[in-house]
DNA sequence: TTGTTGATATTTGTATACAATTTGTATAAT
DNA sequence: ATTATACAAATTGTATACAAATATCAACAA
């Protein structure tokens, strides 16, 4: 029962990063966080570096680690290869996914439902994630997942913020998402690449739109007309 | 004029993957190396754990790093994931690219240019290293370059064996890249990311092609009909 | 020969002390 | 009041000693 500490800090520091429990940009203070996972510095600062590979942080000589940031430049970014990478990913999950890989992608699915029930919002995130790891799993293609990685990361930061449903209509959507996602895994199962890339433009499509929704809302009611006073109207 | 120990480690490692002097597989011996690099074994582990989120290594609990390994699989990633990825930096460094950005990559290429003049292999995969890598930077994107540099990692290393000019059809073959490697700056400075992407494909048909070349050579020549004796044609 | 066991050596992982660097703060000079 | 400078505090980086895990190999049994 002496699970590896070094391991469960890892994972532990990732779910924290992936939950926007540590926000984007915030500096990791080295003693507090040994001192929290029982670790001596050593080991944390090779879990940093490690971290530091996969996209989760970023690295400053002598300036200690930075959760990566979530600006403008990496959104538009994120929404210019997004596809590209989701779509490739997709395909080569269909040609090459295993049976066992399968059942993974379903159990992950079967939670995703779950929390999408209990309006989980934590565990939809975390499980939509690990869902779509699994099909970068499955691609099994050492070129294209750490990219695949690196989205993920942020479109599950972002999903934090979006699943959240605000109304009915929300909350359709994150069915859809998930009805998407049966047809996928369904998709995958038949070895139907052509399919999987179609449901996954789909699939991102959904996703790219909540985003966008959320980024730029329906604008409060316009009564400047009624308001605002015949003097500022001709104002300069 | 105190240049940091531990990055002249991390530059020197990865120059030694990719020259292949250090080979794929190998495991390397912490011991060894932090008395090469007059480094204790803490720093040097760091280095580890940052080139294998690089992916020029690979780790594994409690049994030491070891290069990341070339294999069939591998390959076959390789050649399925290289265009998408090659393209779609192409068209965003067309984009993107800055003045300074552009000055460094004719730099790399003249670099490139020279080494080829002298047969210098190890020259010409270094620089071919450099001037791709800077496209990746004139693209700009976080989430591509990942991807972008392992690739590179291992299209790095196969040029080491097929860079060896054997006779001049082949030497003319690398003045074709060259060239393609001028052109590609050109339609760069031109912000023509369409004919960015269509050069990039005729490059990496180029290589793609020599690696086949290597692989698969012409047979040699087939006298079997001529020096086989007739009881071993009747054999079995 | 093949395989198992256990002692020993080697290698990998961690804690801690210390060195180097950066950050913060108080005081002096302009 | 603002900038410089010097010193103190805090943080980051490195070396080393020690602990844990794994590999090696000899002795022995099947």
């Amino acid at each position: 029962m002496k699970i590896n500490k070094k391991q469960a800090c890892r994972i532990d520091l990732k779910q924290r990063i992936l939950t926007l429990d540590i926000e984007p940009g915030t500096v990791l203070d080295e003693t507090l966080l040994s001192r929290q996972y029982e670790l001596s510095r050593t080991p944390l600062r090779e879990v940093f570096q490690r971290l530091a590979g996969e996209g989760y942080l970023t690295l400053e000589e002598n300036r200690g680690a930075k959760v990566s940031s979530m600006d403008i430049a990496s959104m538009r970014n994120f929404f210019q290869s997004a596809l590209l990478i989701y779509a490739a990913v997709g395909r080569l999950a269909a040609e090459n996914a295993t049976p066992r890989q399968i059942v993974a992608l379903k159990s992950a699915q079967r939670s995703f439902r779950k929390a999408g029930e209990n309006s989980d919002v934590f565990g939809m995130a975390m499980f939509n994630h690990s869902f779509h790891q699994i099909v970068g799993e499955m691609a099994g293609n050492a070129y294209l997942t750490p990219s695949l990685s690196r989205l993920l990361i942020d479109h599950t930061r972002m999903s934090q913020l979006f699943y959240k449903p605000k109304n009915t209509q929300e909350q359709q959507l994150i069915w859809t998402a998930c009805d998407q996602h049966d047809q996928i895994i369904e998709a995958i199962e038949k070895r139907e690449p052509a399919m999987v890339v179609e449901l996954t433009r789909e699939h991102w499509a959904l996703s790219r739109d909540r985003i966008e929704k959320y980024v730029r809302p329906d604008p409060l009611p316009n009564d400047l007309d009624v308001d605002t006073p015949e003097s500022k109207k001709h104002a300069i």
